[in-house]
DNA sequence: CCTAAGTCCTGAGTGC
DNA sequence: TGCACTCAGGACTTAG
């Protein structure tokens, strides 16, 4: 491993693990406290404009002289609301912040606070997304975003039951779809169906309303579960220091191909759905 | 060579 | 024939 252990990290830490819903609300929460009760912008600089869409130099000096107000978590989106522009945030596969003075590879984007900290925004593979917004302009990005998982007036059976209707993909790529629902991506789409009883490959359309129930609680009590475990620190990233997950401990399927099912000991089933690494039990799940 | 957490785009296909 | 939508597959990128 090649990997730099940092030292003397702060609560934001050097994170590097999934970037799915409750990773990115872990980090929200971390940097929340970093700015709070709310920080002027110094400088905004930028050190790579080349992301998963281009931003330059002058956009980022808008936010000069800006006050953060707070930091909020829509779907797997990081927003930065500041007096007048929203800084719209996604990690991607790879990115993370990190509070510090030092510079090193890959880092793309760093914000400096008048309370005197620094964030940085590093990102190896750069298909993370930094963005100046209005608030009318942030809106339109996201009217295409489906319900928070956690949100349990717009995630409800019905809502899962009616919208799998006539879907003919497979239950996973559709909970996948943040056009159906926020912020599941490839490991709890496992996890939560494996909890669900519920075998990956099924076609969305088959789902029956009891099934639509087994999928809601169990999308959300994954998620709750990885959010008070501060999320999922996996594969190069398992031993880095700093603030590190603990949901890999409570992984019952996800990179376990092989490995004895935790219910039935059978051993658990690894395929390729939708271009993605899929684990599941096929014992357990119908 | 393979693999990797997310999203976006293209093109083929379907149904009205 | 369009039009709107769905869906599969690939592309983007770097690192191990």
């Amino acid at each position: 491993m090649t990997f730099t252990k940092r030292k003397n990290l702060s609560i934001v830490g050097f994170w590097r693990f999934m970037p799915e819903l409750p990773e990115v609300e872990t980090v929200c929460r971390g940097l929340n406290k970093i700015i709070a009760p709310g920080s002027t912008i110094l400088s905004a600089q930028l050190h790579c404009g080349q992301l998963r869409e281009p931003v330059t130099n002058q956009q980022c000096k808008k936010l000069v002289g800006e006050k953060i107000k707070n930091i909020y978590r829509r779907a797997k989106y990081l927003v930065f609301a500041t007096d007048q522009y929203y800084l719209l945030n996604h990690l991607g596969m790879t990115g993370s912040w990190r509070e510090g003075q030092d510079k090193i590879k890959h880092d793309h984007f760093t914000l400096h606070l008048q309370n005197g900290k620094q964030l940085v925004f590093n990102d190896p593979r750069r298909f993370g997304l930094l963005k100046i917004l209005s608030a009318k302009n942030l809106a339109k990005r996201f009217s295409v975003l489906g319900p928070e998982p956690l949100d349990r007036v717009g995630f409800t059976a019905e809502y899962v039951f009616a919208q799998t209707r006539g879907r003919k993909v497979a239950i996973k790529t559709w909970l996948m779809d943040q056009r159906r629902v926020v912020g599941v991506g490839n490991i709890y789409a496992s996890e939560a169906l494996f909890i669900a009883k519920i075998k990956p490959t099924r076609v969305a359309a088959r789902i029956t309303r009891n099934e639509a129930q087994q999928i809601v609680t169990a999308v959300q009590s994954t998620l709750e579960t990885a959010i008070l475990s501060k999320g999922t620190t996996i594969r190069d990233y398992r031993h880095a220091e700093g603030d590190e997950g603990g949901f890999q401990d409570q992984l019952k399927v996800y990179d376990r191909a092989n490995e004895a099912c935790v219910i039935c000991s059978k051993p658990i089933f690894l395929q390729t759905l939708g271009g993605r690494s899929t684990y599941w039990c096929k014992s357990c799940q119908k």
